[in-house]
DNA sequence: GTCTATATCCAGATAGAC
DNA sequence: GTCTATCTGGATATAGAC
C-alpha cells in the first residue's frame, strides 16, 4: 500500500537527517578525516555497520553536506541581491545580519566551520572539490555587483568593488572561524566597525532604524 | 672527536629541516589526517621508515610546525610593538606588510593555512592544543594595546580596542587563507581598504610615505 | 532496520640487514 | 643513515543473523 511506502520514506529521510546533522558536527570540529564512522553512528546512537544502510560511504555523506551548505549560502545571497533597499543599506543589513547569525546560530557557524575546513584542504572528495569551485565564487561576484551599484549612487567608497568583495566575505569569514573556534565566552564584535571599510562618511549609521518612508 | 660529532650533528638538523619543511606544505593543504608519513617522506626522498630515524612520530613533527609558526608569528607582533612609531603608523604598516607578506611569501600563507587548520579543528595532538591556547592571544592582546594607544592620540577610531583587534586579525586571516587556496591568478586587495577601519578620517594615507621628520 | 562479526586494507611504527 | 620487510592496530565497508 502507497501509504506505508511514503511512511517508511519519510522515516528513512528523518533517520538520514540525524546522520546528516551529527555528521555536519563532526565534520566541522574534526574535519574529515579524524572523523570516523564509528563516531557518527554513536552521535546518531546506532550501530557503525547501520550507517551503511542509509548512505554508501563516508564520502557521501560529507559531499551531501558540502552541498546544502553551498546552497544555504548562497540562496541567501541571491535574497539579498533581490531586495529592494539601496545597495550601501543592503551592504549595511548583510553585515549586521551576518554578525547576529555568527553570534547566534551554532549551525550557521558550524556550516561555516565545514566550509573553511574543505576549502582549506585539498584532500577532500573530488565531488566536493568540484562543487565547491563551482559555487564558490557566487557570493563574491554578488556582492561585488551591490558595491559597484552603491558607488554609482555615492555611498560606497571608492575601490575597486572585486577587491571591496574580497575583503568583504574574508572578513566574514574569518569572524565566524573566529567564533567557531571559540564558543566560550567570545563575544562578536560590533558590525558598525565592519561596515566603516565600505560606506561614505555621513553612512555609517549601522543602527539606525530610519529608514526614509 | 668532536668535530666529525659536530658535523653529524648538522647534518643531522638538515635532514631534519628538509621532513619539516616538506611536512609543512603538506600539513598546510592536507591537514594533519590526511597527511601520510609515506607523503613526507616522498617527499623529501627518503624511505617512509626512515623518518622515525628523526622523529617519534607523525604527532612530533606536527607539534614541532606549529610552536615554529606561532612562535613566528609572536616574534613579528613583538617587534612591531617595540617600533618607534605612533600608534595609527604602526596599523598601517602592519596591514600593509602583512598584505604584502600574504602577496608575496608562500611560506607565510602556508603558516597561516597550517595555524588555520589547526585553529579549526579540535583533533589535533594534545601538546600542539595547549600551545595554541597559550599562545593564540598574544597578537589580539598586542594590537588591542596599539589600538588604545592610537585612540588616546586621536588618530584610531571610537570603538572597543579588543574588537578592532579581533576584526583586525580575523580579516587578515580570512585574508591569508583565501589567497593560500586560491594561489593562481588571484591577488590580494588593496591594503587601504583595511586600514580604512580603523583610522579616523585623515590619517588614511596609506599609499604616502611623507612621514614627519 | 538493526545488530554483531568479519573481511580487507592501510597507515603508523618497529626490527633488522646492509 | 638508509633501506626493506614486517608487526600491529584501527577504520571502512560488507555479510549474515535476528
Amino acid at each position: 500500500m502507497a501509504r506505508s511506502r511514503q511512511l517508511n520514506e519519510r522515516m528513512r529521510e528523518e533517520r538520514k537527517e540525524q546522520i546528516l546533522s551529527s555528521a555536519l558536527h563532526l565534520f566541522a570540529t574534526k574535519g574529515l578525516f579524524a572523523t570516523k564512522i564509528k563516531d557518527i553512528a554513536k552521535a546518531v546512537g546506532m550501530a557503525q555497520g547501520l550507517v551503511y544502510h542509509y548512505y554508501e560511504s563516508k564520502d557521501e555523506i560529507y559531499v551531501e553536506l558540502i552541498k546544502n551548505a553551498l546552497e544555504k549560502l548562497n540562496t541567501a545571497v541571491f535574497s539579498l541581491r533581490d531586495m529592494p533597499q539601496p545597495p550601501h543599506e543592503k551592504i549595511i543589513m548583510a553585515i549586521e545580519q551576518l554578525f547576529k547569525t555568527i553570534e547566534s546560530s551554532h549551525d550557521f557557524t558550524q556550516t561555516c566551520r565545514l566550509i573553511a575546513h574543505a576549502t582549506n584542504s585539498t584532500a577532500i572528495p573530488e565531488d566536493a572539490r568540484k562543487l565547491i569551485v563551482e559555487k564558490r565564487d557566487i557570493p563574491y561576484r554578488e556582492i561585488a555587483k551591490i558595491m559597484a551599484d552603491g558607488q554609482k549612487e555615492g555611498t560606497i567608497v571608492e575601490a575597486d568593488p572585486d577587491e571591496l568583495a574580497v575583503v568583504f566575505w574574508t572578513s566574514i569569514n574569518g569572524l565566524a572561524i573566529y567564533k567557531a573556534t571559540r564558543q566560550d565566552t567570545t563575544t562578536v564584535p560590533d558590525a558598525g566597525i565592519l561596515a566603516r571599510m565600505f560606506l561614505k562618511e555621513g553612512n555609517h549609521g549601522t543602527k539606525s532604524k530610519t529608514f526614509p518612508g
